[in-house]
DNA sequence: GCGTAAACGAGACGGTACGTCCAGTCTTATA
DNA sequence: TATAAGACTGGACGTACCGTCTCGTTTACGC
């Protein structure tokens, strides 16, 4: 079966440069002071190349997070088998990231993100955007019979996830205990 | 003991405009949309009045919020003695402004909002930006027997907000049963 | 062989409105009063096409005294072969033209905007902007023998021209008399 | 008899410290760049304290040039008896100004007043908003026989002070030969 | 191969808003 | 009543980007 079109393809080129040059620029100067125009620049691309593949910089912004370049990989799940201890390493290490000054900004920036893009809001909810899910790994906690079997997995997921976004947005710092006493709020092991 | 600064005082009523036309923009076209430009023009004001006392848009906002102007009065935590029946109400009425359509905008732009300013975030975490405080309730609640001594009343409640600011970004409406199911995964009552 | 630049070439059509917009504002309301905001709106134009190919306001007033856009035409030099007559007409078409006040205005324009541009001054030295030179006129003199052959041209232009500026600015009229004693007590005749 | 009116007196060193500051401020930064603002501050002293005894900027400028607080003073015409001689002195002290950067600043700043302002130009064509008067050098070398009975002396002065000014304005710097040419131009010796 | 059609760089364009400066007026309290 | 202080409306500044458009160039199919 011969090609659809006609014309030059899509340059792989072009869409890699752009994405990579919306992830450096959202890591250096967040969502907020993102531009079109600064990231047609960057990648050395004209601005109409961009328009003509994304309907808007929010878009753009979610391609990135699909794509895994604008969080760093440590922030996925673990699945050592012990729900508890994994969820509560999972979420100190988000804490640390929010006390450091970029890990801050970074945070908030995607959450500006998804205020202008559901997709980017889902992806947040699915564990930050990563590959992994944290509602995956609730409910292999049930499976292992670490949590009640009618667990509501979906709510209990977007309470931890939530809990964090509020710290964030709040600008008070988590600490360890604060993970650990949250992790022990929400997870009633079965009877 | 007579006055102490020279020069004319602060104009009250360009205060009052300033602040009323932030609240009805913000409600009609979002904070996305809000500029101090058009604030000035349907207060009726002077940019400069409005730079005089306000750093940035989003110190504008974290005043109105602070005055009530931004958010509808039945969204404060109602307590009728029943910890439990309070929280779902109060989870229920969120969840169904999330679903009329300028409802979750309003959300969202609170949400965008507190990106660029911490106090609106606090605001938001402190049952959203009422008088009333979700974490005050929580421990009336703890006074009351109706939940554990050690119970990590704050971690509860940023986790409740949370839980419903992360269905807001990812477009998840929330149900009924979904308030009944979260409050009963976060609330185990004392033994 | 190829054009040189790519992108869309400049628009003529605005560059023109741009010229005759600033011609139309500036006689009606004078230099001083000359805004590139007023001169985008007169034009139809965004500001900063104004701004991508003219730095200051006055260079968009040299274009135009360039372009003769400002200067009624009657005011060039005639040739009649009688220099001493030829002098005398001008001056006293100038002197008219200060006592109209639009005329006065018109005047008062130029030199506030030749003291923001050199460019501007030389084609005021050079009689007044149009494509004729007072200089050039005062040659022919001197080959027409009515002048003698080491008369300082450019000096008697710059006191002539000059002469009309300490009018002009000073508010003293000037009448057809002092057009007269002026060229007899420039122009000494060869003996 | 006592004092005419009620209240406070004008305040003398108010008025001394606006035109000081004015003065100050013209010579640092022309006359375009000069703000009522900017005067008040420097002189420590309320914006309304300017604007209720100067109707305008040019005013303000105005006064400081009629108290000599603008031109530096050796730019008085002499008056050594030979009339040809002071007046060639004269314009090369003018003309070695001009080539300073800062005065022909200094004199285009005073154009670009007297453009707003009629008393200032009168004040440059009595050469140039000192004490003495160009005028009444000539007169002057009319009666003392170097002149002829009805050169036309305020003419002449315009002519003098205007080919100064066209220099100004265009740019051209003029030359000590220069001088020389332009004053044998205009002064026809009596036969 | 050769035309044709899409993608692409470059960049001009009409707009909107930014945050700042200053004008000129006013309202206080003080001298 | 004059003054210092300073708040106020309003207009313009020069800049940054927006999203659209128009060029000339490049690339790859389909004839």
């Amino acid at each position: 079966m011969p090609n659809q079109r006609r014309g030059a393809p899509r340059s792989e080129s072009a869409r890699l440069a752009i994405l990579q040059a919306t992830a450096r620029l959202f890591a250096q100067r967040g969502y907020e002071h993102l531009s079109i125009e600064g990231i047609a620049a960057e990648a050395g691309v004209s601005k109409q190349t961009i328009y003509r593949w994304w309907p808007a910089k929010s878009d753009l912004v979610a391609d990135c997070l699909l794509d895994g370049m604008l969080l760093p990989s440590r922030l996925t799940i673990p699945d050592t088998g012990d729900l508890r201890a994994d969820l509560i390493a999972w979420l100190e290490q988000l804490f640390q990231l929010l006390q450091e000054p970029d890990g801050r900004g970074l945070m908030i920036s995607l959450i500006a993100a998804a205020t202008a893009n559901e997709q980017i809001g889902g992806r947040l909810r699915d564990s930050l955007g990563g590959e992994s899910s944290l509602v995956a790994r609730l409910a292999t906690g049930v499976e292992a019979g670490q949590l009640r079997d009618d667990a509501p997995v979906a709510e209990l997921g977007e309470a931890l996830v939530g809990a964090m976004i509020v710290k964030a947005l709040s600008g008070r710092p988590g600490e360890s205990a604060d993970a650990v006493r949250l992790v022990d709020a929400l997870l009633v092991p079965p009877d």
